[in-house]
DNA sequence: ACAGATCCTGACGAGACCTTGACGCCCGGC
DNA sequence: GCCGGGCGTCAAGGTCTCGTCAGGATCTGT
């Protein structure tokens, strides 16, 4: 059973959509706008994204942008423009393919199946372990010496988006545009807030970080 | 450089096709039939496959029955009917996407791309490595001797724009601006200041620079 | 509508970082 | 030999960033 997000502020079209999708064997999830489907999106961790381009809020590259640094499932962009430059700029910024509307429910069915074919072999491990806490990233679960830790939706955001590259640094920029929107890019406050809650709720001496490191001027690393 | 098969009946599109995939930087090969088709991918193993399904001899889905069994790799379906029971079809017998002539070639590229981009998900972190230490451009780290060195957000930027082109001069306004922004070409000492402190860092011996050296009145090179 | 959780925002001390100036060295030109 | 320019080193000042705390606004579920 895979999880779909849907993402489009036409309601008509959207129910149409999981309506249908329902009956061909989704989960469905949907999301009216460019920030819930990215906040969406980092929580529920769906197995594919449809995107319909025209958002009241952001252009649908920006979700794009945003989606693409970490999510790793296909992406299928819904337009009404059927124009060529419009279809390589989606695909070019990360999207798996492109159908212009209206479009026929079979054919896009039909094209989710063959993404999905190709796009999850997955043979990862979701779970992130160190010898103090383990992450379950499928789970949406964080346990500290066994105990199951409750985190707040923002505070999950930020530490998936850090465990996922371990060892790799994670640019305030990055971190920001994948937990709030790229609007927030500029609000590294929101960072030192989280990050410490963070620490205190996983680190073994939250005064000196041992998994969650800070990069001054830079960013954040998660180093297991 | 990828190797793409077009399958194609109509001499004039192949031809078309095969002068936009050369200039896009694919080695490209041709097939006018669905039996050679078949042979040629067997022989030549092509990373992608464009199938055309008007095909003289064997229908479109026939082609992609023989191949699927073996070839792993994207294959892109073009037909001059749009009808989505086609596309349906052709989708499930094992194509990846879906183009109705006629169609745009930037579009076509730009599918190609997607599908490609799909297929080898992981790009192998650039690592630059000497006998005294390594840096790891993805990651934004720096060991020497195994052991991990914390850089400032400009000692960092200075060694990432002269690691990136090892062996090469890098003139001083060229590393000025790519750190400091366009409004510094003249703060020479800047250079002078940070190269010592990245020398302290990684080099055996600061005061006889073994990688990154000097080119007085030019700029600084480093040596692998 | 209410209660609790969650998020945003401002202030402040501590520390890291960048900039700047001074000084000595080496080398080539006069 | 003397001089000047470019280079490397060092240290100190000022600026920016970070972590922390807490109060108020906002959201969520009942």
């Amino acid at each position: 059973m895979s999880r779909v997000l849907v993402v489009d502020d036409d309601p008509q079209l959207s129910r149409a959509l999981r309506i249908t999708l329902r009956a061909a064997g989704y989960e469905v999830e949907t999301a009216g706008d460019g920030r819930t489907a990215l906040r969406d999106a980092a929580d529920q961790h769906p197995d594919l994204v449809i995107l319909d381009l025209g958002l009241p809020d952001l252009d649908g590259t920006e979700v794009l942008a945003g989606l693409r640094p970490w999510f790793t499932g296909p992406v299928l962009v819904l337009s009404a423009r059927a124009d060529s430059q419009d279809k390589v700029g989606a695909l070019d910024a990360g999207a798996d393919d492109y159908v212009s509307k209206p479009f026929d429910m079979s054919e896009l069915l039909a094209r989710l199946r063959a993404l999905q074919r190709r796009g999850t072999p997955e043979p990862e491990d979701p779970i992130v372990r160190t010898d103090h806490f383990t992450v379950d990233l499928a789970a949406r679960q964080v346990t500290v010496d066994g105990v199951v830790v409750r985190l707040t939706p923002t505070e999950w955001g930020l530490l998936s988006a850090l465990v996922r590259t371990p060892g790799r640094l994670v640019s305030q920029r990055q971190l920001l545009q994948s937990v709030w929107g790229p609007a927030y890019q500029k609000e590294t406050h929101y960072l030192r807030v989280y990050m410490g809650q963070l620490r205190r709720k996983l680190e073994p001496d939250p005064a000196q970080p041992r998994y969650l490191h800070t990069e001054p001027g830079m960013g954040y690393r998660f180093t297991p």
